[in-house]
RNA sequence: GGAGAGUUGGCCGAGAGGCUGAAGGCGCUCCCCUGCUAAGGGAGUAUGGGUUUUAUCGCCCAUCGAGGGUUCGAAUCCCUCACUCUCCGCCA
């Protein structure tokens, strides 16, 4: 959620920078909603004032053993009147939120301009293009060997968009995780974290994938409320829900494995082919709680986090810098790296870190007390995959196949694979 | 799943319809005092919002797990829900 000062204050600008990433804002039903906030919040405060007032005089009144019956009768309309007012400002104040719970973050202003991934800004590639002396198979290919990944048994046990790993594919994935998690906890600081998978609607809320983006989730329980996570973001970062933290504690980092589920209705017919895209997949998160000064260099930081596992594992590849128009709801600013895929012969997204600023902070109530005020302000949130493990899998058996589809073992990931050098 | 007991500020804990945003204690901050330390004295110490933006001051509103209700008035009474603890059952 944006500052509500800034749109009293700068709402032309809000409405500018908006526009940036299309999205249509309409200033005058935002402030012909606003005057009748003010107006009706500052109506309720003052009848609620008389009400108070009136009350204690009763009491006053009473005590002193006083008739209290003229009293009574003065505060008789209040009642009514009262109720009413604070209908009408609970109703309109739900229309509010509802407003600003739909508006985007504002973007850096290093976010270039741009409708589409196709304006994406290709800012570094890291490793060498592998040449092959043979036609390269996609991981379709080489899973379909000895059934180590199987789409229909997926697709029997559950639906479409669903895999079954079996022996050492499986176990090369979990492989990837091990690594991922050691890394950034033992080299990058981070703090690893077990967390729900299902989640209730206030977290969602709080990051941003509630109300606007439902259709994107799986819904597993109804009373109460219960989504499958869509991204381990979503409970970890929930953990500063409505906590002030101490400054001395800043900054807070977090990694965590956990599959992710997303339902991506309306997705069908890109990538439908393997495990580019799936309703359930396995991704280790870091996410960082900052203090607002820092998160500019904490997003470089995360990033380059993210690229080290990348570079562990050889896996050619470029970091983009999102385009307005490609930048996530919630994002200031996104950066996307992009494995290379020999089996497309094209770069595909592994990782996204982005910095979100105070916008999810403002949702969640996510406050650090500031020694220099001494008041609770808003922290910083940013979240990168470190990384997609299904997809980090689809690189290493692309990358590492040989002219016969075996895959031979990344060095970084020997020794989670029990001496295993090469599969196949 | 069954039975019972709880949920009050950073923490502990009083409060049982009316000058209670909440006694008292601990902690923390500042000041005074005392050769040092310890002890002592004094003051301050929730959060969000409104009041034409910000800051200061003031005034006002809301918040005692959450949401409804009763009442002129609710931390206090009633209802629903959530969570915590104890015992039993069942399990990994």
């Amino acid at each position: 959620m944006l500052d509500p000062r800034l749109f009293r204050t700068e709402l032309d600008f809000v409405k500018e920078q908006l526009n940036r990433r299309s999205f249509d804002f309409n200033p005058e039903y935002y402030s012909e909603l606003e005057a009748r906030r003010k107006d009706i919040q500052v109506k309720t405060q003052e009848l609620q004032n008389e009400r108070n007032s009136s009350s204690k005089a009763i009491g006053i009144a009473k005590a002193k053993g006083e008739d209290v019956q003229p009293l009574l009768d003065q505060v008789q309309h209040l009642g009514d009147e009262l109720k009413a007012a604070e209908t009408e400002l609970s109703d309109i104040q739900s229309k509010m939120t509802a407003l600003m719970e739909g508006i985007p973050n504002l973007l850096d202003q290093s976010v270039p301009n741009g409708k589409s991934e196709d304006d994406n800004l290709e800012i570094s590639r890291w490793g060498e293009i592998p040449s092959f002396d043979f036609e390269p198979k996609d991981h379709v290919d080489l899973g379909a060997i000895n059934k180590g990944m199987d789409f229909e048994l997926g697709a029997k046990i559950a639906s479409a968009r669903f895999v079954v790993l079996n022996g050492p594919l499986a176990r090369l994935q979990r492989a990837i995780i091990q690594l991922m998690l050691d890394t950034h906890t033992s080299e990058h600081g981070y703090s690893e974290t077990y967390v729900p998978f299902l989640v209730n609607a206030d977290s969602l809320r709080g990051t941003g994938q509630l109300p606007k983006f439902e259709a994107d989730l799986f819904k597993a329980n109804d009373d109460p409320a219960l989504y499958l996570i869509p991204t381990a973001e979503v409970p970890v970062t929930n953990i500063v829900r409505d906590v002030i933290i101490d400054a001395k504690d800043l900054p807070l980092k977090f990694v965590c494995h956990s599959p992710c589920f997303r339902s991506e209705a309306g997705a069908y017919g890109r990538d439908v082919r393997g495990m580019i895209r799936q309703h359930q997949f396995e991704k280790v998160e870091i996410v960082q709680i900052v203090r607002p000064e820092d998160s500019a260099q904490a997003h470089e930081e995360l990033t380059h986090h993210a690229e080290a596992i990348l570079k562990k594992l050889k896996l050619p590849y470029r970091k983009m810098l999102l385009c307005a128009g490609d930048t996530g709801f919630s994002s200031t600013k996104t950066y996307d790296l992009e494995v290379w895929l020999p089996g497309q012969a094209t770069y595909r997204e592994i990782s996204s870190c982005s910095n979100f600023k105070d916008f999810q902070a403002r949702r969640l109530q996510a406050r650090w007390r500031n020694p220099e005020t001494g008041k609770p302000e808003l922290v910083h949130t940013l979240n990168g995959s470190g990384l997609a493990a299904g997809r980090t899998l689809i690189a290493v058996m692309e990358n590492y196949q040989d002219a016969e589809g075996r895959i031979r073992i990344p060095e970084a990931l020997k020794p989670y694979m029990g001496g295993l050098e090469v599969i196949g």
